[in-house]
DNA sequence: TTGCTCCTCACGTCACGTGAGGTGGC
DNA sequence: TTGCTCCTCACGTCACGTGAGGTGGC
């Protein structure tokens, strides 16, 4: 024997917790149509079969799982318990829960440490060029002052030119120091010559050109080193960025 | 000495990390209009005094405060910190939080033992009525059987009832057993006559009503015990709901 | 002249909630 | 006749993204 009452939308909002705006859009969409439909005053009717569809739409709803997938679900002959569909809604949900842990974490920092763009924090200076006078006596200087040792480098048949690395890259220590005993004159350069690291080494090269710099060398990697581009400042002082990591 | 330089929308675009469309958007409702807009092109130009207010908008929308409050931050001579503003989201975030949390348990409780309506669940038996011949015999074998100790109860001149409780309300172990020498009756009632503690009880009423039940009694707040109501089925089987915590 | 950038509509997103204005059913 | 329920538009939500179709600037 079946029961073939039907009930109006009311009733049915009663009986499955669904909106009677949200069996209407339900209606619209194809979702979840109701058994008859009257004719003359257009009311809808929801057989008794259909509550049990309307609860699953409501407790998968329940959990935000998309209409899209919902209508999947029932649309299946048995829907006894979706669990792919609950899976990926789970998944959803953590990743989501991630997220936000993250945006409360940034938030913490802004009270902190004030309010800055993600793209301009974890930077910082790493790298210094030097000019000096007299290279042997500038090594003696630096190597007793700073503990360090220089290695020598000689591009083609240019200046020879000394570096020290503190730390490697890469680690927090990570700063070069460099010794030229010439002017490295790159394009007009100014007195300044550092190297400075940043968060996204490709977001900062095209500010630093939308900002009037002049590009010297666009970013490119480099065994062992982080990413780097140089830039000039609109003074001419050269900038080499280094993509942290 | 200040710098008037002016950029175009898509220069401004990568010196502050919002879209373009973002941009536009911001433009048109208002939130940051640009120094100037070209009477001929249309072009907006932004001034570089713009960036950093561009910037402190990027970094709030990238926590996700929304637009108005944003509005209400800059718009305040010095933004330095928003802390209240920062605060309010940071407990809103906090909140959607702990609300993903509950719905991935809901989910681990489908997954787990099926997709139900939230409101069906926590639902058990709490009450059974039993009509006996012998009230003495009775309350003998029910102490021996079930080792509780049976109360009296009399309404009125009516018949003579015994009730006793399992644990106390509210705990899981709440449970009535009650014997009585002659049929409630109540509105042509049928053999069964239990009670059944439920989630929301003004919910579950308001179903069984739709549903073809008999209102009873409405649900009303009793001393010592659940919120409670009455309703019979079709059939006129008597039916108490209780009013889970 | 060719790209490149910029412009203005206008629609789509997601799942309904909320009136406005009107009508059937007891 | 009075409420009550139901109906159909149509707009609002939130912050943009995404074309369509067209134009200025080097």
């Amino acid at each position: 024997v079946s029961d073939d009452r039907l009930f109006n939308i009311g009733a049915f909002s009663v009986l499955t917790g669904l909106s009677i705006p949200a069996l209407r859009h339900y209606d619209e969409i194809g979702l979840l149509p109701p058994t008859s439909v009257d004719v003359n005053t257009a009311y809808r009717r929801y057989g008794l079969a259909q509550v049990a569809t309307a609860r699953l739409v409501r407790a998968l709803r329940a959990v935000e799982v998309p209409i899209d997938e919902i209508r999947a679900v029932i649309t299946v002959t048995d829907p006894a318990t979706p669990t792919s569909a609950l899976a990926v809604q789970r998944s959803r949900l953590v990743d989501r829960s991630r997220a936000l842990a993250a945006l409360i974490d940034v938030i913490d920092d802004y009270i902190e440490n004030g309010v800055r763009m993600a793209q301009l924090s974890g930077c910082r200076i790493c790298e210094v060029n030097v000019t000096v006078d007299d290279l042997d006596a500038a090594r003696s200087f630096y190597e007793a002052v700073f503990a360090v040792e220089f290695a020598e480098e000689r591009h083609g048949d240019g200046p020879l030119h000394l570096f020290a690395a503190f730390g490697t890259w890469p680690s927090d220590e990570f700063f070069l120091l460099n010794l030229s005993s010439s002017e490295r004159d790159l394009y007009r350069a100014g007195r300044a010559d550092f190297g400075f690291l940043v968060a996204d080494i490709e977001a900062v090269h095209q500010r630093a050109l939308v900002a009037g710099g002049t590009e010297i060398s666009e970013p490119a990697d480099l065994d062992g080193m982080p990413r780097t581009s140089s830039i000039c400042d609109p003074s001419g002082n050269l900038i080499n960025l280094y993509q942290n990591v």
